[in-house]
DNA sequence: GCATGTGAATGCATTCACAGCA
DNA sequence: TGCTGTGAATGCATTCACATGC
């Protein structure tokens, strides 16, 4: 197959997977990997790689295997990370905070370049990054200002629509939620959830003495 | 079907999305809620929900629908939510310290019972909950003293893999980690991997201006 | 010879559509 | 009548197995 879109969307998931590993190669100096070998690190299996790389495109050679800088580049290419994307976090809370000073963003892509929250008594506050926190009534001109692409939103559920609808009229197109809370939004707008205590009840699942009722 | 196991990965994730809709309906004093308005509310169809609660037994009434109050009740003891289960969060940097302080954990039904760091500046540092910060040396007793049963794991990714054994040899069978790298465990440990970057990544994907290479 | 790329086969998950029951 | 519970149908995803090409 070749490099127009119809990528199944569980291997776009696994792509970030494959990158991260990928680069982690590339930091031990190996240059050639074989599909066998990126299944082990990614925990999934060969022919599941071969598949899912195939999605992309021939970036194989028979015989040998992939190239490990090259495919770094594609898998970037193709995951939209030839530039760093600028983020907003909406919410100041403690969450957001941590997110916003979390340095594992930036080696991986991602800038938080403005930081909102609707408390009177955190706008204006100076934090790290020479970040001053503002009011959502500014999200739109912030947006425009530093070229925002991203929303991460740590709200509070009650708050979360109607913020995710201020950010989508703000011009925003991609938002991760961290509120315990559906959004619904316009289909064009890219939303995941990251819900915590939803992942811990799928832990607590397994935990089980395995006879509920 | 009927309440024995064999329930599919993906209706098991979906199952804390329709407890959170359904302790919602509760609140809302709504007590007999059809498949239609459950699906409406949680981002799915009727279909999806009916067969989801159907691997778990027969709860609902033909003509009627749910009743919430008794399939929240079969949804917690489902999920192993019939008690609270204590959790330790090792690694007490910004992360750490926000998800110790998040109320949405106890809410539903977890609670951070102990908080575990190498670092010697902050172990013995008493922080809210009465808790006090321990060397990952004192794991395995902490998990005993305080019956803990989920491990949160938001150490760098470097170290993840050595402290992910130390909290399996301590008993712990349930991981939710927050480091960028996957864990090689026993099969008897479930893992869930919240790595924050690839979400990122995945938002990024759809933000392509649609032709990668 | 060796590892990719890929049709074909298998296995899950979702959706349909209706029998069964309050 | 109205809505559940569920086989049957469809649609995805994964895995197999091998032809293809270095």
């Amino acid at each position: 197959m070749s490099q127009h879109s119809g990528v199944p969307p569980l291997t776009i998931q696994r792509l970030p997977l494959y990158l991260r590993c990928l680069i982690q190669l590339q930091s031990q100096r190996v240059d050639v990997v074989n599909s066998q070998r990126i299944a082990e690190l990614a925990g999934t299996n060969a022919a599941q790689v071969r598949k899912d790389l195939s999605y992309l495109g021939e970036f194989g050679v028979r015989g040998l295997g992939y190239e490990v800088d090259s495919l770094v580049v594609h898998l970037a290419r193709w995951l939209g990370l030839q530039h760093t994307r600028n983020i907003a976090i909406i919410g100041y809370g403690r969450l957001g905070a941590a997110l916003q000073g979390y340095g594992g963003l930036q080696d991986r892509g991602f800038l938080v370049t403005a930081v909102f929250d609707n408390d009177a008594e955190k706008v204006g506050m100076p934090i790290s990054g020479g970040i001053v926190v503002e009011s959502m009534d500014r999200f739109a001109e912030g947006v425009k200002e530093n070229n925002i692409e991203l929303a991460i939103i740590t709200v509070p559920a009650s708050v979360a629509q109607g913020i995710a609808e201020t950010v989508v009229a703000g011009g925003v197109k991609a938002i991760l939620n961290f509120a315990p809370q559906r959004l619904e939004l316009p289909s064009d707008v890219t939303v995941r959830q990251a819900d915590l205590a939803a992942e811990l009840q799928i832990l607590s699942y397994h935990l089980r003495e395995d006879f509920g009722l």
